[in-house]
RNA sequence: GGUGUGGUAGUUCAGCUGGUUAGAAUACGUGCCUGUCACGCACGGGGUCGCGGGUUCGAGUCCCGUCCAUACCGCCA
């Protein structure tokens, strides 16, 4: 064994033992005629003195130790004369009798420390690293406590974790594939799966009635903070349950999850939202409801009212920002900036202070008499000294538009704090999507997903209103996870099929396994998968994802520490009878 | 594919309205220092101002193009 304790454990108590440590060298002070060095492992740091009057040698030799070298020291534990109250092992340090340098190192190329002078870039190049830094550490460690946590809790109800293949099929629905030429099969190619949804259906029609899997799914599109190429999910699948058990069951998880890892307790069950109220009153299906500031229609009271604007939008809307009445021009001109950025694409903004003379300021005076906007004001609940703001356009669009807005005054006034945690479900989901470009039906979720059975003679006569069995875990406004009870019955699903316009041959060329399947004895079920990466951002407070996964990939879907990816060899290339022609 | 922001020392950045030899902090090196813990002090080395072109007597600075990074939009069943 290299040490006989780690760099995080010595405390006053262990005075007088010899132990020896083995880690890296995180910084020196040379006093003369002594020398201070932090010795730094996974569990802490610990202070080695070296003293020249003790060994003047060993002394010599340790003045030549550089940053972030891997020395083994023997020494006796001391009681420090000076202690560090904010180091757990500052009350002792280690008197050096006997060093051995293990290995040397270059200097890095930026500082090992919580506030790094390193930028972005390079510290995805120098992972490893990076990695070396407490902060990046701790949010890696969290993650083996969420994933262990997860295991534990699902383990505890019955569920089996059952690995699913890497190599599968390409679906042409969903994402984009990422895919992988076979050797033995010349010009054909698996696919990585974008999740392992249909073999989690084949799992239930086996029987294993309560699956999961922490797994990690493949979509080839473009990243974002929160998203990135390869990411882990939490999937599970469950028989013989309708809509209601499964909510309850993962509501329990997430409980389960934000208690034991952040001793967060929920008074009662989360609240449950359908996506059409989601939209009406926060113009998106992932509402974060840690701040009111719900959205109120005003079509009604504005209607005629001569402003061009007003009334011939489809939809008009506002929200009530509380005390903002004092926001300068500059303030309200920033609001009008932002709605108006190409990203939001609001034409322009209509603000309404409510002075506190009871009187109203709007930028629309000249057509919105003052009797109007008291009518506006009471409609919006709104007091003197708050600030109205108003979009108007097209329905979806302004709602969306609204709502990044929302989002900017949640922000704005401090109601967005990272430490409160605002769970709910998102229920009611529509089960189809129209698509103007391909003029016809998507299935919002995915093909599998079923609809109400109330909604099903909707089916062929009003296709888009019909809501689906599916749901989304929302928190602070980020999408956590999202599920459904599935189709299991092979008449419906050729019904789907139809809808979504695959003629038969091709629905059974895509997805005859798991028709075939179904014709076998196929249980109700139904499923959710949680995004790992999002969930341990959320609890960490990160911004991006990539600060929760060890090697992540950057916006161009690099690994600027691999160079992946890269070209490969002509005889790769021939092996696998595939020919590269430059991009057009 | 689009919009915005950025690219200057190993690193993080400043560099105004174009004008002398491009600066700071930190890191690094050398020396001094026996109680430091962001130690301190002194000295030192360190630059293709992303790349290419243009305007100009003169470009880190202005213009065009391009590459890279990043946030967002499109995209992500």
């Amino acid at each position: 064994m290299y040490r006989t304790n780690t760099c995080g454990e010595l405390r006053l108590s262990d005075v007088n033992k010899t132990v020896t440590l083995a880690g890296w060298v995180q910084r020196s002070r040379k006093m003369g005629g002594m020398i201070f060095i932090d010795l730094r492992d996974r569990y802490g740091i610990t202070q080695l003195l070296f003293d020249e009057s003790y060994d003047a040698e060993l002394c010599a030799r340790a003045s030549r130790l550089g940053r972030e070298y891997v020395i083994q020291v023997t020494g006796k534990v001391c009681e420090r004369s000076n202690k560090n109250i904010n180091l757990p092992t500052g009350e002792v340090e280690i008197l050096a009798s006997q060093l051995v340098v293990l290995n040397e190192s270059k200097t890095p190329p930026f500082t090992i420390d919580d506030n790094t002078d390193g930028g972005d870039d390079l510290r995805m190049k120098f992972r490893y690293l990076d990695l070396r830094r407490n902060i990046v550490r701790r949010n890696l460690y969290l993650r083996h406590q969420m994933a262990f946590e997860t295991r534990r809790y699902l383990d505890s109800l019955g569920f089996l974790e059952v690995e699913t293949p890497v190599l599968v099929g390409s679906t042409p629905e969903g994402a984009r594939d990422f895919v992988v030429p076979s050797r033995m099969n010349p010009g054909e190619f698996y696919a990585l799966p974008q999740s392992p949804q249909t073999l989690k259906q084949l799992l239930m029609v086996s029987g294993f009635d309560r699956y999961f899997q922490i797994v990690k799914c493949f979509r080839d599109e473009d990243l974002r903070a929160d998203r990135q190429p390869e990411f882990t999910q939490i999937d599970c699948e469950m028989s013989f349950v309708e809509q209601d058990d499964i909510l309850q069951i993962f509501e329990g998880l997430v409980k389960h999850l934000f208690k034991s890892i952040k001793n967060i307790d929920f008074a009662g069950d989360f609240p449950r939202m359908t996506f059409a109220d989601a939209m009406k009153y926060y113009g998106s299906d992932k509402p974060d409801i840690r701040f009111d500031m719900r959205f109120v229609e005003l079509k009604d009271i504005v209607k005629d009212c001569g402003f061009s604007v007003l009334d011939e939008a489809e939809y008009v809307g506002g929200i009530c920002a509380i005390g903002c009445a004092g926001y300068t021009r500059k303030q309200i001109d920033e609001l009008t900036e932002f709605v108006k950025r190409p990203q939001i694409g609001a034409k322009g903004l209509i603000y309404v202070r409510c002075d506190n003379d009871g009187t109203f300021k709007s930028s629309a005076d000249k057509f919105l008499s003052q009797d109007l906007l008291k009518k506006i004001a009471a409609q919006m609940n709104a007091k003197s000294g708050d600030l109205l703001l108003i979009l108007a356009g097209a329905n979806t669009k302004t709602r969306k538009q609204l709502g990044e807005l929302r989002l900017e005054m949640g922000n704005r006034l401090g109601l967005t704090d990272k430490n409160v945690f605002a769970p709910l479900w998102v229920i009611d989901f529509p089960l189809f999507e129209w698509d103007e470009d391909t003029q016809r039906y998507y299935a919002m979720h995915h093909p599998f997903t079923s609809p109400k059975a109330e909604d099903v003679p909707l089916l062929d006569t009003a296709t888009g209103t019909v809501r689906a069995n599916a749901y989304d875990m929302v928190v602070n406004g980020v999408e956590l996870g999202g599920g459904s009870i599935r189709i299991h019955d092979s008449h419906l699903q050729h019904k789907m099929f139809e809808l979504l316009g695959f003629t038969p041959e091709k629905a059974q060329a895509q997805f005859g396994f798991l028709m075939n399947a179904f014709q076998y004895g196929a249980p109700p079920h139904g499923g959710v998968a949680f995004g790992l990466d999002r969930f341990v951002s959320l609890f960490a407070g990160l911004d991006s994802i990539r600060d929760c996964i060890a090697f992540p990939k950057n916006n161009a879907g690099r690994d600027v520490m691999l160079n992946a990816p890269s070209v490969i060899d002509n005889a790769q290339l021939d092996e696998l009878c595939l020919k590269v022609e430059p991009k057009k």
